[in-house]
DNA sequence: TTGGCTATGTTGGGTGCCGCACAGAGCTTT
DNA sequence: AAAGCTCTGTGCGGCACCCAACATAGCCAA
């Protein structure tokens, strides 16, 4: 392997998207810090003194409860951000974030959140709607862990992990993915293996190779391809094409939703 | 029955906690408007014009899957809004508002929400704090779908509905609590005749009548107590115990944390 | 090579929930 | 009173998933 080279800010979406003077003023406070596997930012009810903004690491929010049980109820990567009840209020959250795959994220002082959300400017704008998507994925994760087979969840969370990814080389074992969804390891075993036999997936000792994506959507349930397009039209600041005529809505703040930017349509997904 | 007086803004835990400069600013927009059981604020998918605030309705978020499934996502009372999407951008949302409980409602314009938010006060900390709660309840909530069983999630429901009602009586058939549970109705006509065996509750015919409050309590599983702790937290605007130092924290918007305030404690929980 | 560790595969039995089909029971309407 | 509707109760077969226990297979270290 190469050395990589250190990640850049602009690699998250999120800090990419801030117009150039916002990027001046905040990117001197980013901190780059390395994200290591199974490392945690925040454990559940405790301080948070960061926003992280990931490059190349995902992360996810675990749910635990008392009696030890977990569920996993979102997925981030570089898309977004972790760290959200710094600008929303509280200070804690339910969930703890842990890292899922390796890699980094820059970070902000909660001082320096706090100045930006008063600045009342395009990073608040950005940070609400991420708010948004992250609400929408959580809910649709609501709905799926009543309706739907873990099957079906396998394939969901395989397409949330690779559409964060760089290659398709996924670095989980079954026993981990089996906390993440809250199911038993011997049923990720058994959906993994019927995966494997249709040729979608390939895989060893944590090193899961899917090979099949387009089988992989085919096996999902709706609720991958809900969050995704969600997710999409959101962050990619443009109106849902239903309400077209009301682009002048919400926060107006700067607002300069991206016409001009339509052409680009959806993010390539991988 | 007596007559009722149409109900106050000041009912609703939100408006009632608008400074008043900001209530004798706003409440000249807000409409009061009366929520018929089973009336559809927002269809899924669907631009939204107003922000609600109910005082004497309960409205759940409904999520609706392709396949005609359904599950229940949240429940939002006095302590709450409808129409989060509004401030946080995006205008729709993946959910259907239905009314579960008949009330009424005060609602404001697009336009006015808006300004409000670019005012940068008290009401924008307000519904930021509320989505917060929101997010945590969601949140809760696919654990509890992935975790426990119907029996525990009746019960859960029916403290959800409690708690923002004035008396025990629920008006809900054993259908739709099947409907917002996601399950299937004869789970729930099992789990509710256990209730009533136990003495917990005596129904009929979509009246629900709710006799020992504790014994629900111990019968649900954690999800109750602990969003409604979070959300009390959240929404009496104090911060969080182990972090109490860094009340100077976050949204200073205005920030007043109400260490005066401490007294109040807890909410009475009906 | 041997043993230890981690990851995956397999089993057998149990259960919670589903799907369906139908039966009674309480209001309402005429 | 009879019909009609809504709401609730029940029984049966089936399946997905759980629980516990154990078997194998790849990797690593001594």
């Amino acid at each position: 392997m190469t050395a990589k080279p250190a990640p850049e800010p602009q690699q998250n979406h999120l800090l990419a998207a801030l117009p150039p003077e916002v990027q001046l003023r905040l990117f001197p406070y980013l901190e780059l810090v390395p994200l290591p596997l199974r490392a945690v930012l925040y454990e559940s009810g405790t301080a948070m003194r960061h926003v992280y903004f990931p490059t190349d690491a995902i992360v996810s929010l675990q749910y635990l409860l008392e009696d030890g049980g977990s569920t996993a109820i979102s997925v981030v990567g570089n898309e977004g951000l972790l760290g959200i009840t710094l600008f929303m209020g509280g200070e804690t959250t339910p969930s703890r974030s842990l890292v899922q795959s390796a890699g980094h994220a820059y970070r902000l002082p909660k001082r320096r959140v706090k100045e930006e959300f008063n600045r009342h400017g395009r990073l608040l704008f950005l940070m609400l709607r991420y708010t948004q998507a992250l609400i929408w994925q959580i809910s649709q994760t609501a709905v799926c862990n009543r309706q739907h087979s873990i099957d079906q969840q396998l394939c969901r969370w395989l397409l949330l992990s690779l559409d964060r990814l760089p290659d398709s080389h996924l670095t989980m074992t079954q026993e981990f993915i089996s906390s993440m969804l809250g199911v038993r390891r011997e049923g990720v075993t058994q959906a993994a293996k019927k995966l494997q036999g249709l040729g979608v997936i390939s895989y060893s000792r944590g090193l899961i190779n899917v090979i099949d994506r387009k089988k992989l959507e085919d096996l999902s349930c709706e609720c991958y391809a809900t969050v995704k397009d969600a997710t999409d039209v959101l962050l990619d600041y443009m109106p849902q094409r239903q309400v077209i005529k009301d682009v002048d809505a919400i926060p107006t703040v700067e607002l300069r939703v991206a016409k001009g930017a339509k052409g680009s349509g959806k993010r390539d997904s991988v």
